[in-house]
DNA sequence: ACTATCTTTGACTTTCTTTGACTTTGACTT
DNA sequence: AAGTCAAAGTCAAAGAAAGTCAAAGATAGT
């Protein structure tokens, strides 16, 4: 298994015994992982970003930490709040990442992910054949989709 | 007997033992059997494709993989059927008539009917200006959209 | 034989991960 | 207030895998 997965499920578990908030130190951290204290960084800001539905709040210097809160709202609030931050662009990996967590926040089921990550794919909105303008026609679906969520 | 054919058995043997699931990493089987690694791309989009009842997920990278998972559905004759029957162009009334279908037919819910609808209803696909490149994307996105609830 | 389709191959691209050198920030000491 | 040290942040290079595409080779149909 990757470095990567392992530090994530390691913040899983903790985030899990600890009602959704994690605090770490990040070289102590890394230490315990076995890596080189920027890969935190990398996985945090893969695997833990706001559109994962995660909130990271930090300090450096003397008695620095990095804290992880997973933010779970419901339903109808949820939904705004996503429908908001979507930009007018929207990437695979972004989609991805927002899809992941409807999917956490029993919004979708594993089944729609499926379906709508597909009908959101670079291939089937190949007739657009700009990249730039795929991403922004795949932030206007993706909204409509939210909207109907609602 | 063909590379391709043999490569093929291989797999199959595998989601026969695995209970449909089979995961490679592309490169590794390759080498075992014999092959350029780009000929398992081929093997895949020839033999193991939607349409052919399968679903393909990959990811790059370290640690990278390749899952074929296979799968059984009813109703998979008609769907089948319907993606043939649409063409690569496809207006809203037209995609009501087969949205409607679906639901006649117990393959998708009401809600999903609204969702669906939204999704490909003008205003979400408004980023393309041009009236028939609207509908060609239209087309695809259902088809897509068809593929995936096989 | 001619053509269309299917296979095989390999060069090039894209994506994801790992690492480390360098920068910035904050707390504590003097 | 300045200096020191202990964090965390940034960024780019290197590494590891999979994807794409087109050219060349093989096969089958007419």
């Amino acid at each position: 298994m990757l470095i990567s997965e392992k530090i994530a499920r390691m913040i899983e578990q903790m985030l899990e015994e600890q009602n959704g908030i994690a605090e770490i130190q990040r070289n102590d951290f890394a230490n315990r992982c076995g890596c080189v204290p920027s890969q935190i960084n990398y996985v945090l800001s893969s695997r833990f970003s706001k559109q994962h539905g995660y909130i990271v709040e930090s300090r450096r210097g003397g008695g620095g930490y990095i804290k992880i809160t997973r933010v779970r709202m419901q339903g109808r609030e949820y939904l705004m709040h996503l429908f908001a931050s979507v930009g007018n662009s929207l990437d695979i990996q972004s989609l991805r990442a927002y899809l992941l967590s409807l999917l956490e926040n029993g919004i979708i089921s594993e089944g729609h992910l499926k379906i709508f990550s597909a009908m959101l794919s670079d291939s089937a909105l190949s007739a657009e054949s700009d990249r730039n303008m795929r991403d922004t026609l795949r932030a206007d679906i993706f909204k409509t989709l939210i909207l109907s969520l609602m």
